[in-house]
DNA sequence: GTAGGGTTAG
């Protein structure tokens, strides 16, 4: 628990009262072009530089401005930043050309800040382009619109140009450049000219601009830079120290930064801040807690980053005793109205598995809400954090609203919406997201990028999983993993190792997720030897120790191969006994391999471990009845009433029209349940004359022969098949999704089904893909 | 200068 004793702030804060301060304002008031200036030489840079059209030079002085157009002028700054949306910043636009004030250009430049504050630089730029004598305003504006859309390269070419053609630049401007240069992956070259830019324009006594500058090296990493330039710097504030203890982090000297931290003259809240931050960076949450407590011992007040930062302590040691004190703390301080802090909260809530709690602060938050863009930030960490609790539902319906009342939908909630509809194999949806996406001009995000190519998997459409990969403008472990998982979950292993081993020429470094699916594709293809090579490599090559999902895989390579033995001695070897879901994977192959002997004793097994779980009593009782073996079957399902075991009901849905249909076995409850089971009857009686029989040794029940084929005949699988082929038209590929695993019985039928109707039928099951084409499934009947 | 919301898993 935390002990709320707030002490009085022990050093002033607040860098405007202090002397320095008042010292620091004066300098930061006073115009750069005051300063000396020589002149500037060239910028150099690596890479082709693709310069703007030369400016065009009007008179030297331009006639005053007139009233309309300053008014107007300042309408402009005005909005900037409430306007976020395309629409308002073209009625902004198209008034001003209706004003006659299109071709002024001030005017031009306050529009130029508005199409970038609504994210769109293209516009932006075409407007810069037709502005006769752009100012440092001007460029700089787009340079920074640019740094915050993320094209850094783009903005160091502005930079380059401005420098050969353009006004000088002030302190804005370089700090974006500075920005420009850590987001291309941290130029260290670009970085470094500015600095040398600074230094020969007189500037080294501005210490704002050096602490860009010393910023910029250490989030590039260039630790000796950083150093070099905090010790010669003549002049440092609160600022310049936490940068530097914060550098000191980021090289995981954890000592050296405690030791500046004492010595340090600005011992305030934003030290105590950095220093709790920089340990959650490297992953060290407990001491990140531990310095928290101290600092609620000895240190100043929480502001709303200590808040923030503190939350996501919180919720990264699911702790939602201390998530909730931190509320308290947080209503009673008064940041419950800022956005981050709330943000903070919405997410610590969901991560603690805590949604109502999320969404009560969520709702709460509206009437903080000013309709800009901060409250997309809020949104999207609802949209998350319904995702996070398995409600795609509620978080797509949540998207809907963010559309409907206009607030800006970013890549982060596009990423969570792309997750809701894999979750729920929606795939127009899916693809209404992926619209989204490619008109946002999201394409340079990997995140999101991974996201789609999972959604199309997850929905189905394998094709265009691959094409969404293939077309990504970056990539990285997480977008290779996502398509290596697509193609074995879809049952083609080949595919899959071979973009396995591909990534590893493209020097990707392959993750412990990469290796779980890369397995998987090697059980899945009965490749032992080849799976084995592959967990020793992980092992010793990667160095990564193998977790449940490896060793599950393991035990599913052997097992499906039909080496049930030694599956059952590397559960032992290995100690991984103590984990129910590597006897699952030893009882399926039991299944596969109808080794009734061996899955009793599996089943012994999982009993004692999961006494409540419904699965292997029914993965048993189907092997017996299988053999006709009744009263083994009768007596587990006497186990399960007795302990009062129930059966997870099996669900099937199909997306048509925009309109998820749902089905369980036997269910009438779908308005055209008559015609649908008029028309699956009639298929049925078709591919028993192409040779279909029902696999009745398969049902778990132990009744009559008539009874038991009409209950697999009405299985959720089939009756949404059923419904697909009547509703669609002839040649459509049928999408059906299921939350439990495909029964033997609708999997034969549906091969069938495939053929008598020239259909295409992509069934997801509760762990993969089955591709029914021709009377043939891409698992291979082996799953 | 520092904070927040996102992707892959039998």
């Amino acid at each position: 628990m935390l002990p709320w004793t707030i002490a009085s702030p022990a050093t002033p804060t607040g860098f405007s009262s202090s002397p320095r301060g008042r010292s620091l304002l004066r300098l930061l008031r006073r115009p750069i072009a005051t300063l000396p200036l020589p002149s500037p030489r060239p910028f150099s840079l690596t890479g082709n530089a693709s310069f703007p059209t030369p400016v065009l030079r009007s008179s030297p002085h331009p006639s005053p401005p007139e009233d309309a157009t300053t008014d107007f002028v300042r309408l402009l700054k005005a909005s900037s930043r409430s306007v976020k949306s395309l629409l308002d910043a073209g009625l902004l636009h198209s008034v001003a050309v209706k004003a006659g004030l299109g071709q002024d250009d001030r005017v031009r430049t306050g529009l130029l800040r508005i199409y970038c504050g609504c994210g769109r630089v293209d516009l932006a730029g075409k407007l810069f382009d037709e502005i006769r004598e752009r100012d440092v305003l001007a460029w700089t504006l787009l340079i920074s619109g640019r740094a915050r859309a993320g094209q850094y390269r783009e903005g160091l070419e502005m930079f380059a140009a401005m420098l050969a053609e353009g006004p000088l630049p002030n302190r804005f401007t370089l700090s974006c450049v500075l920005k420009c240069c850590v987001g291309c992956g941290g130029d260290l070259g670009a970085g470094k000219s500015v600095h040398g830019w600074v230094l020969r324009n007189g500037t080294e006594f501005d210490v704002v601009l050096l602490n860009s500058v010393l910023d910029f090296y250490a989030k590039c990493g260039a630790f000796a830079c950083t150093k070099n330039l905090f010790r010669t710097m003549n002049e440092k504030d609160a600022i310049s120290w936490n940068i530097m203890i914060g550098a000191y982090l980021r090289q995981g000297d954890i000592d050296g930064s405690m030791e500046l931290f004492r010595t340090s003259p600005y011992q305030d809240v934003s030290s105590w801040n950095t220093i709790i931050s920089g340990q959650m960076e490297h992953g060290l949450h407990a001491i990140a807690l531990q310095i928290l407590h101290t600092m609620v011992d000895m240190g100043p007040r929480f502001n709303q980053f200590t808040f923030s930062t503190a939350l996501v302590i919180a919720s990264r040691l699911t702790m939602l005793d201390l998530g909730k004190q931190l509320h308290c703390q947080i209503l009673r301080t008064g940041h419950a109205g800022d956005v981050f802090v709330r943000s903070s909260l919405i997410d610590m809530y969901s991560k603690c598995g805590d949604v109502h709690a999320s969404s009560s602060v969520f709702s709460g938050s509206s009437e903080h809400t000013d309709g800009t863009v901060t409250e997309s930030i809020s949104f999207s960490a609802m949209v998350a954090g319904y995702v996070q609790n398995g409600m795609s539902e509620e978080a797509l319906e949540l998207l809907r609203d963010m559309f409907q009342e206009g607030v800006k939908v970013d890549q982060f909630t596009l990423t969570s919406a792309a997750a809701a509809c894999s979750d729920a194999g929606i795939l127009e949806q899916g693809m209404q997201v992926h619209c989204c996406v490619v008109k946002l001009g999201h394409v340079f995000d990997a995140f999101l990028s991974s996201a789609i190519t999972d959604m199309y998997a997850k929905c189905g459409s394998l094709e265009d999983a691959r094409k969404a990969f293939d077309d990504s403008r970056v990539t990285n472990v997480v977008l290779w993993t996502s398509i290596i998982g697509s193609y074995a979950s879809h049952g083609r292993a080949a595919e899959a190792i071979h973009l396995f081993e591909q990534m590893s020429e493209e020097k990707i470094v392959p993750n412990e997720i990469s290796f779980v699916h890369v397995l998987s594709a090697c059980a899945h293809a009965g490749l032992v030897g080849k799976g084995h090579a592959y967990f020793k490599s992980m092992q010793e090559d990667h160095g990564i120790a193998p977790s449940v999902e490896h060793y599950t895989c393991m035990v599913d390579l052997l097992g499906r191969a039909g080496l049930l033995d030694r599956a059952k001695d590397f559960i032992q070897e290995e100690g991984i006994s103590n984990y129910p879901v590597v006897w699952r994977a030893l009882l399926s192959a039991c299944r596969v391999h109808s080794d009734v002997e061996m899955a009793s004793w599996v089943c012994e097994q999982l009993v004692q471990l999961e006494p409540c779980e419904s699965g292997h009593y029914i993965l048993l009782s189907n092997i017996h009845a299988s053999r006709r073996k009744w009263e083994e079957a009768s007596e587990l399902r006497r186990m399960m009433h007795e302990k009062g075991v129930r059966k997870r009901p099996g669900q099937s849905w199909i997306q048509i029209r925009n309109k998820v249909h749902t089905f369980m076995v036997g269910d009438k409850s779908h308005p055209e349940a008559a015609e649908i089971y008029s028309y699956l009857e009639s298929l049925i009686g078709r591919l028993k004359e192409m040779g279909y029989a029902s696999r009745t040794d398969l049902v778990l029940h132990d009744v009559e022969e008539e009874q038991r084929e009409s209950i697999l005949n009405f299985h959720s699988e089939k009756l949404a098949v059923a419904y697909g082929i009547m509703s669609t038209p002839k040649g459509i590929p049928i999408r059906v999704m299921k939350n439990l695993r495909v029964c033997a019985d609708c999997h034969e039928a549906i091969k069938y089904i495939s053929q008598a109707t020239c259909r295409e039928i992509i069934l997801r099951d509760a762990y993969r893909f089955h591709r029914f084409s021709n009377g043939k499934c891409s698992c291979g009947d082996y799953w």
